[in-house]
DNA sequence: AGAAATTTGTCCGTATGTATC
DNA sequence: AGATACATACGGACAAATTTC
């Protein structure tokens, strides 16, 4: 038939075969990818099915999409740990408690928590921040 | 005209309605969320753009969907760790960017982004608070 | 257990808005 | 300003999983 989505869907197959084409370099990382209505001609699926499928790549942070000027492969990406220097960077400050902290902690609002901060970077990206709150108070 | 985007696409406002109302009980944790189809009728919007919606709070982890069932609100944070001495709370907002996450995350100040916050707990009492960031993800 | 109805998943085609080149 | 390219939105059709009868 036309289209039935027998085994995988199609966007799944086609984000897959472009999967493949980045990371075998095929498209090379910072290059265009080809348009969405090349896309459209080349694998004979609607543009909602190349869009999907880019969706999933955009997902994976394996591409990253501009309006008006088209979805690039993103450059050079690392599964795992990093080999090379940590990827994260930590730092631990006193900040007061804000309402919330300070009923969690039953403290007053105000009163200085211990916070530290790891950034998770890839690529120079930040991907997230974690903010763990412990009150000062007496050890253990 | 009937579908013009001006401001915020109308998938957006949807899912902002939705997310209140998951946010303010009116749908409770567990419960299923309307039909797409109750939704279109509701929203006067396509298909299409209600499942838009629906990706949006899937994306934020705020409700999840199974097929031929429907889409729910998350009840509980079930973290992949199973009971032991310590009882942990998870749950999910969205918060506007303080400058120093609009720097980290290269984004305007007041951008909302998805706070996940951990609470530990041991016998009660709350040992830390752990607050991760992550950007919303822009686009679909 | 089986059939029908319900509900989400996938896919197509088209039209129009908006940003970039 | 025009052409190109992605974003949003509509509508319809059928597939697949679940629920209901």
């Amino acid at each position: 038939m036309l289209t039935p989505h027998y085994g995988q869907p199609r966007y799944r197959v086609i984000a897959d075969e472009l999967r493949e084409r980045i990371e075998s370099g095929t498209i090379q990382p910072g290059a265009l990818l080809p348009t969405e209505s090349a896309l459209t001609a080349e694998f004979r699926a609607s543009r909602g099915t190349i869009r999907q499928a880019i969706a999933m790549l955009r997902d994976e942070r394996l591409v990253a999409t501009e309006r008006g000027r088209g979805s690039y492969a993103t450059p050079k990406r690392q599964q795992g740990w990093p080999e090379g220097g940590s990827a994260m960077e930590t730092r631990q400050r006193q900040v007061p408690a804000d309402p919330e902290l300070a009923a969690l902690f039953a403290v007053e609002v105000g009163v200085p928590l211990i916070e530290q901060q790891c950034i998770a970077r890839t690529d120079g990206a930040v991907e997230a921040v974690v903010r763990t709150y412990r009150p000062l108070r007496a050890m253990r």
